[in-house]
DNA sequence: ATATAACTTAAAGTTAACTTTAAGTCAATA
DNA sequence: TATTGACTTAAAGTTAACTTTAAGTTATAT
């Protein structure tokens, strides 16, 4: 079973466009031509098409993922090699996460912020609040916040 | 107390040519001069410039971040405005950590791929390999990107 | 007083990752 | 057979977020 390319555009939200500028950096030398030159996806691209956003979703450059398919292209003699790129991007994908919960909790302590703003209709009811007034995740965050 | 702009850079890890571009574009509104022209951060402005970060983390674009920026320069009118952005980006932060955790599970199928490959010395062991060799977690992606 | 280091603006340059355009080929249907 | 729609390549254009450059001003140390 065989897909063309805006077939394979739509299955994955991409543009065609898209798909061939993956093709013209050298992302896709696994996929097959017809004798006139078209592209003809088989199933086993879609799995190669996911890893390839997983690793564009998680930063990884183009450049750098096209190292990653040049390994793969060359075979078993660089499995070590393919092991490492995906042993650091699973670290990567770790501090993103930790980073993002950073973030998520600044984003907490600014709804409550607002919110609370909100409900007595001006932001100055923040200067007098006491410390007993804060919920106690913001507390550490408030302080160091109005020093 | 007061810092210059190249402080304020070494502290938040950020060039000075950065925090220009961002006064520039209309994000930092609240830093003061000197009579000859010269930034004067405060402490207050930390607290901006690590809202900014976060923001700018998640995804948000310079033009949106500024959208926020002007809200608050407005005054207390614009407090639902401004809970209703921080409300939006709370639930953007949420589906990039979703999306980090599918793409993590990826990757650490990925990795048992490798490393099984590492230890057969091939990658083509995976054609042999029986549903019971297989991690129960990496069994449904193992079984998608078989057929 | 002079050198040096840090600051200033405005404008041009850079980079990655697409996206669009132009010109043309191929395959299927009226 | 002619038209339509999907495909092709190569090259130019776009966008966001900086970064660099050029030309000049200011503040501090010797």
């Amino acid at each position: 079973m065989f897909y063309t390319i805006s077939e394979v555009a739509k299955k994955l939200n991409l543009s065609t466009s898209t798909l061939r500028y993956y093709d013209k950096e050298g992302l896709l030398p696994f996929v097959e031509r017809s004798q006139s030159g078209i592209r003809r996806f088989k199933d086993s691209d879609f799995e190669w098409l996911e890893l390839i956003e997983c690793l564009k979703n998680t930063g990884m450059s183009i450049k750098n993922i096209k190292k990653f398919i040049d390994y793969y292209m060359e075979g078993d003699s660089t499995i070590n090699e393919r092991l490492n790129t995906i042993d650091n991007q699973r670290q990567v994908v770790i501090e993103q996460i930790k980073q993002l919960e950073k973030n998520f909790e600044l984003l907490n302590y600014k709804h409550w912020y607002y919110e609370t703003a909100k409900k007595f209709g001006t932001c100055s009811i923040h200067k007098d609040l006491d410390i007993n007034d804060i919920p106690k995740q913001f507390r550490k965050i408030y302080l160091k916040n109005k020093q």
